[in-house]
RNA sequence: GCCCUCGUAGCUCAGCUGGAUAGAGCAGCCGCCUUCUAAGCGGCCGGUCGCAGGUUCGAGUCCUGCCGAGGGCGCCA
């Protein structure tokens, strides 16, 4: 069989194009005004070193402003007063020359500075969002184009891929779709483990399926091995064939879920190319591997591993190990100056060695990451379903997509932080009811678009901005619809450096409902709503969307216009 | 024994790298369809943040030690 090395044609490149300027999609400006004035007044008040940073942030409660600092708590030993004394003198200096927007200046608790501003604030991010749109807003250039090779998901060629595989999967893509929109020059990767003894007792599986016997023990005993052998020629190679089998099914169904990769990279290819020979060589060199024993080791202990690791064994044969090293090796010497590795948490025992090894060779350990995902629990009518690819107990992807589809599934699974062991419940993903926020969320949309909808059938055209009098927005469900788009430009650049996906889902469902708290109580049009009223939230409205899309996008899930 | 992750409402989980009276969804109970989609909106109920110390103006968040859950610690992959 052929190298397994098909390099798929890059992503898109246009869009990604379109290198931002830095000052758009950053941060609302009134933070750095406010922060700015901050620090003028505690220079004026005499107060030395002025803190570099000054540290703002939006108060949990509606009743302490719209914007909060708590300088004068940091500061007050360098100020040489008590933090409310401090706190109360700046809130006196901006008070006389207030910040654009401020429309007071508090002090509460121990010593908060607190900023209530007129709605004209949000109006100004309205204004920002719809001008800016869908691809220009929320879109920190954190990256400078930073080369990224994000790895996920690598399942086996055995078999197809399964329901635990698609928390990695959904992850791993929604992880380098905020990496892409945060300024990195991201490559999806997918790494075939197709050397050694898993793919051999796979195709003694298939054989012995294809006469009608059992498979080996310790072979694959699930039903899809029935299946695949029935469908498998006389004659033919079981284990290639089996091999593009697997690798055809788990492209399709990954694809279904809409994660594409750039590489499918071949362990095989590493031996045919003689990268590992080269890798072996290269660890020598740097000193770095050792014979004992019949055996060649890595000397991973002067890296902070626990023990030396075994390359060759003495039989002669690489361990899992050695290829690995060489693939991670290769991966930068196809250009990338990061790699990203999604792994399961049974993997996480091999971090240690993999960074010591690149580190070894030279690498700043830095660029090597590890985002490890908890296990995922699967239940059904409340009942644990274990999954083994081995015994044959299996809850394939193809069947949760089947049932509810890509959107569904992605949601569902990037509801949660990678950290916590996530319980995912077959009936709930599967039962297309309300309990599942992706129709919370998509609703949002698709009323969004029946307004639009119903506006066009009613002649009702949105006007330019210059011509709409946003200062109309002043119903609570309207700011907060705002509010909460304001926050994203910060969602996004935090769920970027902390590769929490799952912060932009936890944001999408808060927009989503804020809009439909304004859908409810704001009509865009009827009676009783003025033609500028009317104006006004139909720019709402767009700004919803785009934000919405923005957020919809990063997750990799549709935005129907309806349900 | 050592390492990683987790422990927050009945259930599933957030909690912005230390902030003010700890949040959301679901489940349960009670309301709201003559307007752009009720797959929606509002209200009520629900908490010793596993336990014990420590750090400081201030701890769910940081440190230490216990307890509990899951996963690792191979010349397996």
């Amino acid at each position: 069989m052929g190298v397994a090395l098909p390099v798929r044609p890059g992503r898109a490149p246009a869009a990604r194009l379109g290198v931002p300027v830095p000052s758009e999609g950053a941060p609302p400006v009134v933070r750095d005004a406010l922060a700015e004035s901050l620090r003028d007044a505690l220079a004026a008040l005499g107060v030395s070193p002025v803190p570099a940073q000054v540290h703002l942030e939006r108060p949990a409660r509606r009743e302490h402003g719209d914007w909060s600092s708590n300088v004068a708590l940091a500061a007050s030993k360098a100020a040489g007063r008590k933090p409310r004394d401090l706190a109360q003198e700046l809130a006196d200096h901006l008070t006389a020359a207030p910040p654009p927007h401020v429309e007071s200046v508090e002090v509460a608790g121990p010593g908060f500075v607190n900023f209530r501003l007129r709605p004209t604030w949000l109006h100004d991010v309205l204004r920002d969002v719809v001008e800016q749109g869908t691809d220009t807003f929320a879109r920190p250039d954190l990256g400078h184009g930073r080369k990224v090779n994000v790895e996920f998901v690598s399942a086996n060629p055995t078999g197809p891929v399964h329901a635990g595989h698609a928390r990695g999967a959904t992850y791993g893509d929604a992880l380098a779709r905020l990496l892409e929109r945060c300024g990195h020059d991201v490559h999806r990767e997918f790494y075939i483990n197709d050397r050694g003894v898993q793919m051999d007792a796979f195709a003694q599986s298939l054989a012995a399926r294809k006469t009608g016997g059992d498979p080996p023990e310790n072979g694959y005993h699930g039903q899809y091995i029935i299946d695949w052998a029935a469908e498998m020629p006389d004659g033919t190679d079981h284990s290639a064939w089996g091999y593009q089998k697997a690798l055809d099914d788990q492209r399709e169904v990954l694809g279904r879920l809409g994660v594409e990769y750039d590489t499918w990279f071949s362990e095989r290819s590493l031996v045919e190319s003689g990268a590992i020979e080269e890798t072996l060589a290269d660890l020598r060199a740097h000193g770095v591997a050792y014979d004992a024993d019949g055996a060649t080791w890595l000397r991973s202990t002067d890296y902070g591993d626990d023990k030396d690791r075994v390359l060759v064994k003495s039989d002669g044969e690489l361990t899992y190990l050695t290829p690995d090293i060489a693939y991670h090796r290769e991966k930068f010497a196809r250009g990338a100056e990061q790699l990203i590795d999604v792994w399961g948490a049974d993997h996480h025992g091999y971090v240690a060695r993999m960074r010591a090894a690149l580190q070894a060779l030279g690498h700043d350990p830095a660029d090597f990451e590890v985002a490890i995902t908890q296990m995922v629990r699967l239940e059904r009518h409340g009942v644990e379903v274990k999954i083994s690819k081995r015994t044959g107990d299996l809850i394939e992807l193809r069947d949760l997509l089947d049932e509810v589809g890509p959107d569904a599934v992605r949601l569902t699974y990037l509801l949660q932080s990678i950290d916590t062991r996530q319980t995912v419940d077959l009936d709930l993903i599967t039962s297309k009811s309300m309990d599942n926020p992706v129709f919370y969320v998509q609703y949002a949309h698709a009323r969004i678009h029946s307004i639009e909808k119903v506006a066009r059938e009613r002649g009702v055209t949105r006007l330019p901005l210059v011509d709409v009098d946003l200062g109309l927005l002043v119903h609570e469900r309207e700011l907060d619809v705002l509010r909460t788009l304001s926050e994203l430009p910060d969602v996004v650049e935090l769920a970027c450096n902390e590769r929490a996906p799952h912060k932009i889902t936890a944001w999408v469902r808060e927009l989503a409902g804020a809009f439909h708290g304004f859908y409810h109580d704001c009509y865009v049009m009827g009676e009783g709503v003025s033609a500028e009223l009317t104006q006004a939230r139909l720019a709402l409205v767009e700004a919803s969307r785009v934000g919405l899309a923005i957020g919809l996008d990063l997750l990799g899930v549709s935005a129907p216009e309806s349900m």
